[in-house]
DNA sequence: GTTACATTCAATAATTCTATAGAATGATCT
DNA sequence: AGATCATTCTATAGAATTATTGAATGTAAC
């Protein structure tokens, strides 16, 4: 009709980055990557994939453009390439959300709580940091934490949560956040200090779309 | 770390959609359904694929939610499930677009004169439909206008084009229009018409995106 | 230079995806 | 009811993807 090879060739081109997410492990490397940056072996032991594995899907990767990669002494480091490339995980996720019924049973499942934990937007809780009426709780691991953070977070690791209860005031608001929209660890954080009588909610989604909002974050500054 | 299997169950199933995206032939397909519904015997002409084929993937993509269907008489009509479909494909787009080298090549070889034929935003498009200062020509084919056009579009398929040339006004300006940002027959019609002498200009991407930024349209209003 | 170590490469077997051809289904029309 | 036609299913062969293993590469530390 209107042309055969140089748009046939347009869309293979899309269809390779399409490939390049269309795998559990690879999905959930970008996740990982979307906290910041992380070395292979890093990678590998929070995906649970063997280090050749997950280098070979770094590198499928980053040859669709997804991921970008330095060295930094005997480690390299990936990253996500582009904003954008956050953007498109975001609406894979949107319609997977709205139309997939094992999406939905997953979430429907794991996530059953979720309405009951009704979530703060980012701009009402960086209106409520500067005004410094909130504690912001950071329940990821503290390698994470140290990566990059909201303001004034406070880190406590969600396994050490119940250790170190008596850092959280009672009185103040608490928002807990994590890595983003379905990672677990805000919903059982929440969760667990309600129990408790803490006045907590949580951060609709996490850190990498906090930061890809263009809201302030503290960020670790080495080379 | 965080959790295990639920986790890895979500993750899976966008990967599931991503693959629903990871073939050219499908995205090909999408580029058609963005304009309206199709059979799935018209899908195969326009594609270039067999019956059974198009069939095969239309299915793929229906299971993974990205389209929806509908019986018409003897004809099975898809259509996109949902307009969030057509973002994610933006953003695919938007992705292979800013960093895939081989896109790149195909846009630089291809529509090598992209800039020099700058693009009319569809918000200054729409205030001079509404102010009537502006001729529409919509250079699809006949059959694609029918299911749906921009208000006030005149319908000159591109290989028809210099044979209705009286039809084009001189003086006014033009804004022709297609598919959408790869759609190559604005870009022909645009040179075509430029170096006859007709002021002549494209709108940015194409009609579905028109349609899906809100803004009014002729449709087809049968059953 | 040699050693240690993180990462990548190469080869493989198992699995999954793709396109084709022909049969089966399901709806319309006479 | 039977004929016709669009679509889907089934079976199959070829191609591509995935995870694993062990070797190779390249950098840093001694």
């Amino acid at each position: 009709m209107s042309s055969y090879s140089p748009k046939r060739a347009l869309f293979d081109s899309f269809a390779e980055v399409a490939k390049a997410l269309s795998h559990g492990s690879r999905l959930e490397i970008l996740e990982q990557l979307a906290q910041g940056e992380r070395s292979v072996e890093g990678l590998a032991d929070r995906t649970g994939l063997s280090v050749a594995n997950a280098s070979q899907h770094l590198r499928l990767m980053q040859r669709a453009a997804l991921l970008a990669s330095r060295r930094e002494g005997k480690h390299v480091l990936y990253r996500l390439s582009d904003p954008s490339v956050l953007h498109l995980v975001a609406a894979l996720r949107k319609v997977a959300e709205s139309k997939h019924a094992a999406a939905r049973d997953v979430i429907g499942g794991y996530f059953r709580e979720r309405d009951a934990l009704e979530a703060v937007s980012r701009e009402e809780l960086a209106a409520r940091i500067k005004a410094g009426i909130v504690t912001v709780l950071d329940v990821r691991p503290e390698d994470e934490y140290a990566t990059g953070h909201l303001p004034r977070a406070i880190n406590i690791p969600l396994r050490e949560l119940s250790r170190r209860l008596r850092k959280l005031p009672k009185r103040r608001e608490i928002v807990a956040y994590c890595r983003g929209p379905y990672c677990v660890l805000a919903f059982e954080a929440v969760a667990f200090l309600r129990e408790r009588g803490w006045k907590v909610r949580r951060l609709e989604d996490g850190f990498p779309e906090w930061k890809a909002a263009g809201l302030p974050v503290v960020e670790r500054v080495d080379g």
